[in-house]
DNA sequence: CTTGACCCTATACAGACTATAGGGTGTGTG
DNA sequence: CACACACCCTATAGTCTGTATAGGGTCAAG
């Protein structure tokens, strides 16, 4: 098949999938005599893995190294256990984390509601000042990723 | 004061000053003779502002707006309110977005514990086929942002 | 007079793609 | 047969929020 069937087949761009076989995911696959990619089945399972994997919000390097347990049939999963495990406390991290950011845009928000002049803005006043009680960003370390790429 | 103050008073990186300034975030501010930035009080409390703004996750568009707003005092803050609750409303989804994540990812870990051939290992497996109840992303809609940028 | 800390500009890089330019291929219709 | 149109190719640049690097200037202390 050619690469537009296998972008409809996996729900995945063409242009991904390009970029995941420059980036050594997907393997390259043969070309037809007027140099378009054939694929066949064996890379519609490996890119539904990448694709399950990015769904899990791994990085490509972490799938990297699960594609690498995968190809070696004969080592073990001890490796592909050990990123879950590592990749989940991020997850959770992060949902800590904004949860946090959540509570002080909740606090931030009951400063204000509505049509006073800018001057008077609880918000505005807020994001001035030094960090305090109400913004309780202490040591305002950045919580990345809450704007998804489009 | 130079670059290098402003800097340590607002835990902001030298070279993140100089981005802000270019973005056009922070004025440019005087230079002495030897074409070092001179910043005062004023800039101290933009900065501030501006990391306070970055420590809630707004991205620097949001900010700028923010900061019209700020500088338009004869302006009402509605446009700030509205803001500030759409960006609530962000944070939000990404938070439901990762707990559904989690549970993917720890119904993933309980396909496997140890040290089995890697051929035999529930994680890999799980992810080769496509997505079914234990991985429940049905739509496999991706979730961007859980590795913080360093 | 040299060392070291600080400052300057310009450019490239990070991740995970997306967008654009400029061209070739293959099929169906007039 | 000519043409349109959908699809394919490569290469390059852009997104966002910075960080890293190269290559240089300034200034105070020893």
């Amino acid at each position: 098949m050619k690469i537009g069937e296998l972008a409809t087949r996996t729900g995945c761009r063409v242009v991904t999938i390009r970029y995941y076989e420059r980036e050594g995911l997907l393997p390259e696959p043969a070309r037809s005599e007027a140099n378009y990619r054939l694929y066949g089945e064996v890379h519609v399972e490996r890119l539904a893995f990448i694709r399950h994997c990015r769904a899990l919000d791994m990085t490509l390097d972490e799938i990297r190294a699960l594609l690498a347990c995968h190809d070696d049939p004969e080592g073990t999963c001890h490796q592909a256990d050990i990123l879950i495990d590592e990749h989940l406390m991020h997850v959770k991290a992060r949902i800590s984390q904004l949860q946090v950011l959540e509570e002080s845009l909740v606090a931030l928000r009951a400063r204000c509601q509505g049509q006073r002049p800018a001057a008077e803005c609880g918000i505005l006043d807020a994001l001035s000042r030094p960090p305090q009680e109400t913004l309780s960003s202490e040591d305002a370390e950045h919580v990345p990723g809450t704007h998804p790429r489009v």
